[in-house]
RNA sequence: GGGGGCGUGGUCUAGAGGUUAGGACGCCGGCCUUUCAAGCCGGAGAUCGGGGGUUCGAGUCCCCUCGCCCCUGCCA
């Protein structure tokens, strides 16, 4: 099997790209073959080498390895040329101002194969002689796709439902130049939540823009596989040697699928508590870039679903941060104050200063206060992280050690002294 | 306009004539409980786009219809 991948650099991947991608790669992977990778440049005005460059990226941070290309389809125009001539040397092709244009013959039709969704036919009335070559005599996407094709050995041509329309004229050419065509297989498009083929326009929707938002890239690839194919009825999760082994044409889904963030947020968040400390730190160190306490890690990692999840709810256990006033003004009321004096207190003399210790400490002094936990739990949170919403309490203040809990606790009793005075 | 594709809860899907239409995300409630999550338990939500047929029986087969999307470019 010889699969290829053929995106134009048009600038980031976005996910419909990305998800061709993968299943190209899968089916790859899967039986052996080779997956091509081939830019579809012919469009100078369109093709940068940054954009290029964001498509390497893109795959790279996937993982999604090719094994051969990246080729230039602009750099193939000598190949291309070729086959105009032989199409209008033999006839199939004819100038019409300047541009050469393939004939379409009036009667008959051209069926195409598709294993997704069967037999597809098109009348060649319905179809209108196209241009092939621009007057300039550069070619076109349909002419250098199909030539590229045949050249690059492609069995099976696994691409967007959008190009389902152009399939019978690739095939056409393919004919002309005495060749037989490949096999075919057209995924349905991913929309955006407005019902439209997914593009640019959709913004947040690229790979790159996944990465930025703490995703990872084999959460990324169990979801993207399931956005237009399932299994079985029950399966969600699976490595990418199950997506390997068990990825098959026949059970992708007809029908255009949208993107739902929130799904893969979920999805993400399963990926990353299965990491072990050491490894989420490595990736949470490259994503901030800067280096993180192992413990910081550790604490935060139950409550993540993306790594960018990390500073907003672990931050503060690496670098002091500012009081958020409605958090603030919420718990820091009636006994708050004292409570934490008394915290502050029963802390000062914990020993050892380790999670164990600290809730042994706490729990005491909610017995003794004769409160409730909150009471308690939530002055110190806030002294501590400045919000209410952070890992657990007792791991929390083990974390930071004692002399800059004790510190910080200080620090939000003088500013309710302040408040009261 | 012409051609093509698709249509199962808000979303992703299972289903290849006979199931109380299954699962997942999200949502709601409960448990846990120190906040928020996670985890566990429970719940609401689909007359399978609509209408006709065929059949003892249709989401599954046939016809019609509606809706959405794609192509229709000297873009890809």
């Amino acid at each position: 099997m010889r699969v290829r991948f053929a995106p134009s650099p048009t600038g980031a991947l976005h996910i419909g790209g990305a998800r061709t991608a993968l299943y190209n790669w899968l089916l790859a992977r899967g039986s052996g073959g080779a997956f091509v990778l081939r830019i579809e440049d012919t469009d100078r005005e369109r093709s940068t080498p940054e954009n290029v460059a964001q498509i390497i990226d893109a795959l790279e941070w996937l993982e999604l390895d090719w094994d051969e290309g990246p080729f230039s389809q602009a750099e193939r125009r000598p190949r291309h040329e070729e086959a105009i001539r032989q199409l209008r040397e033999s006839g199939h092709a004819y100038e019409h101002e300047g541009a050469t244009r393939l004939r379409v013959p009036d009667e008959g039709r051209t069926v195409v194969r598709d294993a997704i969704r069967g037999e597809i036919v098109f009348e060649h009335s319905a179809i209108d002689d196209f241009t092939i070559a621009r007057s300039d005599g550069s070619p076109l996407y349909n002419l250098a796709v199909a030539v590229d094709d045949i050249d690059m050995r492609i069995t099976h041509v696994v691409r967007g439902d959008d190009h389902i329309s152009n399939t019978p004229r690739q095939l056409m050419i393919m004919r002309a130049l005495g060749h037989e065509p490949p096999a075919y297989a057209h995924l349905p498009l991913l929309h955006g939540p407005d019902g439209k083929k997914l593009s640019k326009r959709h913004g947040a929707a690229s790979v790159q823009a996944l990465r930025e938002a703490g995703y990872l890239p084999e959460a990324v690839r169990n979801y993207l596989a399931l956005l237009g194919w399932g299994y079985d009825d029950t399966t969600t999760f699976f490595t990418t040697e199950e997506l390997i082994e068990r990825f098959s044409l026949e059970r992708v889904s007809k029908s255009p699928a949208v993107f739902d963030e929130q799904k893969l947020r979920w999805m993400n968040g399963r990926y990353l508590r299965e990491l072990d400390v050491g490894e989420l730190r490595r990736r949470l160190e490259r994503l901030l870039g800067r280096e993180l306490p192992r413990e910081a890690v550790a604490v935060a990692q139950e409550k993540m679903q993306t790594l960018a999840d990390f500073w907003p709810l672990a931050g503060f256990l690496v670098e002091r941060r500012d009081y958020d006033e409605k958090a603030w003004g919420k718990v820091m009321r009636d006994g708050a104050v004292e409570n934490l004096a008394r915290a502050r207190e029963a802390l000062a003399g914990t020993e050892p200063f380790d999670t164990k210790h600290v809730e042994e400490t706490l729990r005491r002094l909610v017995d003794e206060l004769g409160v409730k936990p909150k009471d308690v739990f939530q002055p110190i949170r806030v002294a501590i992280s400045g919000t209410t919403v952070s890992p657990g309490i007792f791991e929390s203040v083990a974390t930071l050690g004692r002399s800059e809990t004790l510190a910080r606790v200080d620090a939000a009793l003088r500013r309710a002294g302040a408040d009261q005075a």
